[in-house]
DNA sequence: AGATGAAAGGTTATAGAGTAACATAGCCGG
DNA sequence: CCGGCTATGTTACTCTATAACCTTTCATCT
């Protein structure tokens, strides 16, 4: 579980997390909020994946990292904060949470979940967003929000890597 | 509890659930498998709400109904039976279940979710099926599942009613 | 009818996810 | 330096879900 099997592991990844956490700052200088140590702390611990993370593979993480124990509240608080500035996102299918690489623009939640490799890839389709506040229109619906949560198999394992990485994912 | 303010209240109820009832009944025999006694009760359940249920007030109703301790593995063995036949959804937002009106039917899990009087409301719109595969595609992503799940208010909620309801429903 | 094997359900225990309530520590304006 | 606010620590608990094992039910074969 050490090293994690990327889809896109082409791109430098390093460079992705600094850029997110320094994005991260601004944004949270530019509302006046407080980007602590410990949020700063779970949200570069959730960019180094692009797989979503759960609450309590995060805390014992925080806990390996600050060799003490962590608490539950601990990290569902910096999960909060972090949700609420949309700096992160919820995979409500996997109860766990994958960090948002556009956090200045409102936008909606909406997800390519691998199977395979667990990976999970935002999509970025204002149009698709559109077509469903307007399919609820016509039922008189007022959209608040949405979360669209696509399971399946992303390109890298459909793609003859697949009858091999179902069962283990070692490459 | 016991009164269920539905959004939908002009439309027989009873005739309603028990129309899914029979369609299930025959759906099962169609596909050779057993529609048990508590298969059944905890479809049954499920209908005569149009809010999504959770499986620990499912497990109390049973209790209930049984007069005797219903453990969590038999609700969730039946839910998961049904899941399979495609007889009812899950919600993930909310963690509970809500039966399918149409599960003859292959088809995605597309939601639309009071916040406010907890009604759930199945879409049935292929074309925004298709337009999801569609971006998919574009990603090289194959799709096996789709969960979309819009949170707002409904029709009635949203009229007037809104501001009153919001913090009680006791109308 | 009786044997038998698979599927369904019962039981106990535990894992995993999330929150309530209260105590403490850090920060910031007066 | 004080008072109040925000963030974090701590304990305990609730809610959701599953593992493992045992018993019952039921369809089928003989």
């Amino acid at each position: 579980m050490e090293h994690t099997p990327i889809a896109c592991s082409h791109h430098d990844h390093n460079h992705c997390i600094s850029d997110a956490l320094e994005a991260a700052r601004q944004l949270c200088i530019g509302r006046g909020v407080r980007l602590t140590d410990l949020r700063l702390q779970v949200l570069e611990l959730i960019w180094q994946n692009h797989k979503p993370l759960g609450a309590y593979t995060l805390m014992e993480m925080l806990a390996k990292a600050n060799t003490r124990r962590v608490a539950p509240p601990t990290v569902y608080r910096a999960l909060d904060f972090l949700l609420e500035q949309g700096l992160i996102h919820r995979i409500n299918v996997l109860n766990a949470f994958i960090g948002c690489p556009s956090p200045t623009i409102k936008h909606q939640s909406h997800f390519l979940i691998c199977r395979s490799c667990g990976i999970a890839i935002e999509l970025d389709q204002p149009a698709l967003s559109q077509q469903i506040i307007g399919v609820a229109q016509e039922a008189g619906f007022v959209v608040e929000t949405q979360s669209l949560e696509v399971s399946g198999l992303c390109a890298n394992c459909a793609t003859g890597a697949d009858a091999h990485s179902e069962h283990h994912h070692h490459g």
